[in-house]
Parts: C-alpha cells; sequence; structure tokens
DNA sequence: CGCAGTTTTGATTCATCTCAATTTGTGTGG
DNA sequence: CCACACAAATTGAGATGAATCAAAACTGCG
C-alpha cells in the first residue's frame, strides 16, 4: 500500500494497523503540534478517524531526500520534528529552494497535479515526517468537512506564501529580502514556542541566496552588514536579533 | 452597482431545475471550455449538478476590478472571455503581478485560506467570468469525487505554476525571463486553438516588468533585442514569434 | 484630431555578481 | 584529544546587467 520506495526502513510499521501501541504512539490527538497540523473543532470520533489516517513515520537523516523530483506521489508529509527545504533543479544546473519547512507544515502539495513530485525534499537536519496517504485524505476529507476545508486552507495558504515569495523576489533588493527572511523565520519559531529573537539557522548562505534570488556571498555581506548596524548579532548559523523593530522598519521604506 | 451579492441571482435556477434556458445557456456541460476548466469522465447526472453549482456569470470592463484585496471570499471564478491580472501591492506602492489569467483559467484561489481574498484581479480587456460559489463548491466536491479531485489538482497547479516563477525571479536574467514568459503565452494560446507564434499581448510593458521582477524599459529594451536578432517580430502589443527554437534555447542555456 | 498614456532609445549610475584569497568551522580518524 | 581535510563563511576588488533619469516617438482613445 504505501510502498515506501525511496529509503526502506527497518522501523516503519510494516501494515497499516489502526491501533497498535505504535500507531497509538503517533496518534494526532495526543500529537503536540496538532493545532498546527489539523482544524480545530473536530469531534471525537472524527479525531480517531484522522488518527487512522497518519498511521506512518518516516525519519530522514540530514542530508537525504524525503523524495525527489520524478517520484511518483502516493502521500503528503507532516513535519514532526526537524527541518526540511525543496527545491527545483532545471537542466543547466541552476536550482531554485522553494522553501523551507518546519515543524507542523506539509510537504508535498506540489505532487497532486501531475501525480508525481515536482520538486525535491531534503532534511537539513535528523528529522521526522508524519505520512498521510494521499487517497486515503481525499476519500476521509470528502467525509470529514472540517478536514476538507482545513485541507483546501493549507493549499490556498501556500499559494498566498508563494505570492509573497514573488513579491520579496520581483521588488525587493538583497538587504529587505533578507530582513524578510529573518523575520518570517522569527514569526515560525515563536508559533512552535521557540525564541523570537534567538535561534539557529539550518540552512547554508547558498540555501539562504538560492531562496532569495542572491549569491551567497550577497547574503553573507548582508548580514555583515545588519551586524555593523546593530541590527543583528550573528555568527554563522546563530543568529540573535537585536532590533526586531528596525529590522521591520527596513521593509515598509520606500526603495528609492 | 457591484452589489450582485455571490449568491441570489435572478437569473439563476430556483430550484434544482437542470434545463431551463437561461440554465441551458451557461450550463457547463455545452461550455467549450469544458475540457479546460473541468474535470473529464464525470457522468450525465454529475455533469447536471455541476451545471446548477456554475450558475451566474459576470461581466467585467476593461480596467475594473473583480476582486480587491480584503474583499471577503466567497466564491472562485473561472474565465469565460477576456483576460485577467492579479497582482498584490505593499504600502510604500511597490507592486507585484502574480499572474496573467486566460479563458479556461481560475480566479481566487488565494482566499480560502484567510477567507479574504489578498490579492487583486483586474480585467485587461471586456470579460467574463462563470461565478462558483464557494460553499457549494465544497459540498458538491465531497460528493463528487471527480470533482474534488479536480479541484485538488487545479490548486496544486497554481502551486506548480508559482514554483516556476520563482525560479524565472530567482535565476534568470531579463532576456531569459521575457522568453520564457512569450513561450508561456504562446503554450497557452495554442492549448485555446489560437496561434502559437502570432498573438496580442493584453498587457503592457510596465505590467509585463512587474510580473518579470524587472523594469518597464528593460522589458522594452529585450523585446527590441530579439527583434534585432530574428527571433520575433514585434510591435506594441502584437508579438509574431519567428524563431520559437532559438527561443527556446536562451532559456536552455548556461548563464555565465 | 489632439492629448495622455505607452513605448522606445540613450546616457549614466548603482546594486549585485563574479572571481579570488583568507578565515573559520566541522567532521573524521589516528 | 588533536590534527587534518574539507566545507562554509567572510571579505575585497573589479566587472556587469539592470535601474534610473531623461527625452523623443508612437498609438489609440475620447
Amino acid at each position: 500500500m504505501t510502498n515506501i520506495k525511496l529509503q526502506p526502513k527497518p522501523d516503519a510499521p510494516t501494515k497499516s494497523v489502526p491501533l497498535t501501541f505504535d500507531a497509538l504512539k503517533v496518534a494526532c490527538s495526543q500529537c503536540n503540534l496538532r493545532e498546527l497540523c489539523l482544524p480545530l473543532g473536530m469531534t471525537e470520533d472524527e479525531m480517531v478517524r484522522v488518527d487512522t489516517l497518519v498511521g506512518a513515520r518516516r525519519k530522514i537523516k540530514r542530508g537525504h531526500h524525503l523524495y525527489r523530483a520524478g517520484d511518483p506521489f502516493e502521500a503528503i508529509y507532516a513535519v514532526k520534528t526537524g527541518f526540511f527545504k525543496t527545491d527545483v533543479l532545471i537542466e543547466d544546473g541552476r536550482d531554485q529552494v522553494t522553501g523551507f519547512l518546519m515543524a507542523g507544515e506539509l510537504l508535498g502539495l506540489d505532487g497532486i497535479s501531475s501525480e508525481t513530485h515536482t520538486c525535491n525534499a531534503v532534511a537539513l537536519e535528523d528529522s521526522e515526517v508524519c505520512l498521510i496517504p494521499y487517497e486515503e485524505l481525499e476519500r476521509l476529507s470528502s467525509e470529514v468537512r472540517t478536514l476538507q476545508r482545513h485541507f483546501h486552507k493549507v493549499m490556498s495558504r501556500e499559494i498566498v506564501r508563494e505570492h509573497g515569495v514573488m513579491m520579496l523576489l520581483g521588488t525587493m533588493r538583497a538587504e529587505e529580502r533578507l530582513a524578510a527572511f529573518l523575520l518570517n523565520l522569527s514569526q515560525r519559531f515563536t508559533a512552535r514556542g521557540y525564541s523570537p529573537t534567538e535561534f539557529h539557522l539550518r540552512m547554508t548562505r547558498e540555501e539562504i541566496g538560492s531562496y532569495l534570488g542572491l549569491k551567497l556571498e550577497t547574503v553573507s555581506r548582508a548580514f555583515s552588514r545588519f551586524q555593523e548596524e546593530g541590527l543583528i548579532n550573528v555568527q554563522q548559523k546563530y543568529v540573535h536579533i537585536l532590533d526586531y523593530e528596525r529590522l521591520r522598519h527596513l521593509l515598509s521604506r520606500c526603495p528609492a
């Protein structure tokens, strides 16, 4: 059924037995990420059905692929722990990072349209995902209205997010892009109960640059500039935002 | 004027009478765009139900808004005739065109997530759209499995399309962007039975520039360059692609 | 038919890229 | 635990593509 082809793992449940100890252990109803992943206001009964939908987890080691462009699409994934990037490659070697994903966020939505994944998903640290077989998600969401609505919202939110990235890539200069990037990370860490002002980047300067449409040297220079100006304290992957407001102000100011 | 409140419509069938004259006039089952809009392989019965879903049309004059950022989200729209752009504005006046839409394409998906439209949709020529009340679409798609699946694919396709735009904005130089843009238009015109090599642009150089992350002068220069090189013939809004292959080749070549 | 909006073209400036050298950090194995 | 090799990050100098500023030509709309 869940034809795990990418990396056969010994510790994956072999069948979709609804409520073994293993399944219980991973139950959505017990998961502290459920406010991020799932719709509010489901009944007890609906919740139990969702628990059976999300039956398996999968561990991905840092640097390994969760899926690759071209793989057949069979499931979407919810990040349980860890950190991912998604990227698109073209023949001549250019690539574009299209997103960074953290706990509670969904991976693989791009694969629905053509029933094939169109981008690569790579773990930037040792990670774990919940596997949501797409066929079953479709079936269940046509029965559980709140789930259907939630799923539509998640897809729509991804579209809106990408509008934001287009705006960033199309109209902002280097320092604005980096500021927007840091503020976005800050917000998402906050939503997960981490510090809004101190965090570790999981990606390289090159990956940040690819996401922001900049070269890695430009990213590095922008970091240095922010540090000189006292906006942040940065040392390699460690970032401390010193002046959140002024960083935000960088974005609303007129370019010229 | 635009107080055509989305739901109540004088010309819509009051009950689920499948085939009044009016309903016939707008029926999806009779529409020559249905291969673009709708899933294949629906039964007669399902088709009739879709016909009742898409009950109303709305005409939008050139330059007018179909909806604006901030408007409450109630429906999505299928372009029946004409041409639209969608764009996002930020306070300081910068704006980003996020898409150009032609017959058979869907508008408004961004509004689902927050139940509020997040971008503006403007007609670039006198246009007409089919109005699809979202509540009803949700209800019907949970009953008609092929419709549900189709709708998911449409949303996913939009995500994939935006990945392409991110790649364009993030990694391509001006002439590559314009080439990609022209080839994309060409494909979409072809799919609608128009010439792949000759068409009229509906948007200004500035709008093209906004979409491609370039200034209008840069767009104009790129057009002129393509003309000098014998790739295209361009006169204001009229474009004739003379050497499709070489235009395509511009994209696969390595940047440096 | 005239005027406003659009497009083209030129000259100059500027932000980012490119190339290159150095420093810093990280993981591995002796 | 340290040393080494390799990856990542920083920094500088110079090249370049696109932005900006400016003016002229064109178009089509009212």
